[in-house]
DNA sequence: CAGTGGTCTAGACCACCGA
DNA sequence: CGGTGGTCTAGACCACTGG
């Protein structure tokens, strides 16, 4: 998962095309290149490492699909405008990340029923109103803290046996990602202040904020599920790291 | 930036590569290769596809790097363990964003000054207490409406003329981006409530949450700057998608 | 038109894994 | 040991861009 920045460069054994992504991601960082400046052609990298067109060419194909150079056939390749700060937001399974950190997850389990979608629920899930679905509340812990609170629905299509979870002992993401392979999804993190029913399972008041994240898991043909999580702000975030 | 999923699949003229990855991506949306089975090794695909060993490995090698399959030199390519709904989350310019809506774009400037960094800042920006620091308040406006209030340290030794720009037509960003090329970055999503005179500017209420967006970016040997940005939680969100 | 990148092949050598 | 992936080469054809 995570690159190795431990050891620099073995300098030998690294591979030329590595070398050659090395040599001009200097130059870039360095500032010798600005953005809109144009990057040595293949033709002029095979000449300078006397490497084949092959290696030159994926040196910067990798460049071009990690951002940081813009290739255009016909014209050449330049330094990309802005480096824009990307990075890739990983959803994890949160009792992975609690383990991770050395802790104890757990779950306590609120709902665990099968309703008729009201209207909002079944044009999210592409159903008819009034249309059979799953709905389960999950309260996450780390160490016995509450810090999500779960609240979803899920398409009886997508995932038929949701309900026989065991969710104490498996999270609905990874029932859903065993049985339903996902195709689409897509998210949004906002802020707001908690119910009085989920302020209360999250052991907190009305008046401090949570993260949320609302999700669609769309699986083929079916919206598999929507989900919304809260976090209390004061015991969790998003955080992330990006290099190039 | 966007993949274009508007157009099906051309079919003669995408590229080999492109329909193998395709046919695999297939097999394992589909469900017909759960994660852990093994994937069709580059001979196979060499043979099935009549296409050399280069395209066959170029096809698994870009499906490694997007997460959907795991290589083990001398073992073999599996269908990855959990398909992690992880997306790109890129941080733009906010004006650049605003534009792209059609809106009008607007920034207020609270404070331009020079000032003797604090414990804090100055760690946080790799400086002794009581260096020169830069630091800027903005407000910026979509449509007249403040929808970010950004607080930000820059270290002048990675932006010596910062002080410099005229706020109300560059963002602090993109000036940042232009004289500091940027190599390195981490943020962290979080909610908050917003202090008493942030939400004066924010023209909101104190007892409404924000979300954060706390940053730190490192441009070669420097900390550039770290930012810590309020967004009103009733006229903000991040979004994103994934597909695979 | 020359120069660029986009793709593809047939072959090669190596390192690694598992039986 | 055979099968796997990791890398690399020398050459090829094409499509596109720019002057």
């Amino acid at each position: 998962m995570a690159k190795d920045r431990s050891d620099p460069p073995r300098p030998a054994d690294r591979p030329a095309y590595e070398q050659v992504k090395d040599w001009i991601r200097g130059h870039i960082a360095r500032g010798d290149w600005k953005p809109g400046d144009p990057v040595p052609s293949e033709a002029a990298l095979m000449a300078r490492f006397a490497v084949s067109r092959m290696t030159a060419h994926r040196a910067l194909r990798e460049l071009a699909t990690e951002g940081l150079v813009t290739r255009v056939q016909g014209s050449g390749t330049t330094v990309a405008q802005l480096h824009r700060i990307s990075s890739r937001l990983v959803i994890r399974d949160l009792h992975e990340e609690v383990a991770e950190r050395g802790h104890v997850a757990g779950t306590r389990v609120l709902t665990v029923a099968q309703e008729k979608a009201g209207a909002e629920v079944a044009a999210a899930l592409g159903l008819r109103k009034g249309a059979r679905v799953f709905h389960t509340v999950l309260v996450h812990l780390e160490n016995g803290v509450p810090i999500q609170y779960e609240d979803r629905y899920v398409n009886p299509l997508a995932a038929p046996d949701y309900l026989a979870t065991d969710f104490a002992t498996t999270s609905p993401t990874s029932h859903l990602l065993r049985c339903a392979p996902l195709t689409e999804a897509s998210y949004s993190i906002e802020a707001c202040l908690p119910r009085a029913a989920e302020a209360r399972a999250l052991a907190m008041t009305t008046a401090e904020p949570c993260l949320v994240m609302v999700r669609r898991t769309v699986s083929g043909a079916h919206v598999a599920s929507i989900a919304r999580q809260l976090y209390p702000a004061s015991r969790y975030s998003f955080t992330g790291a990006f290099q190039a």
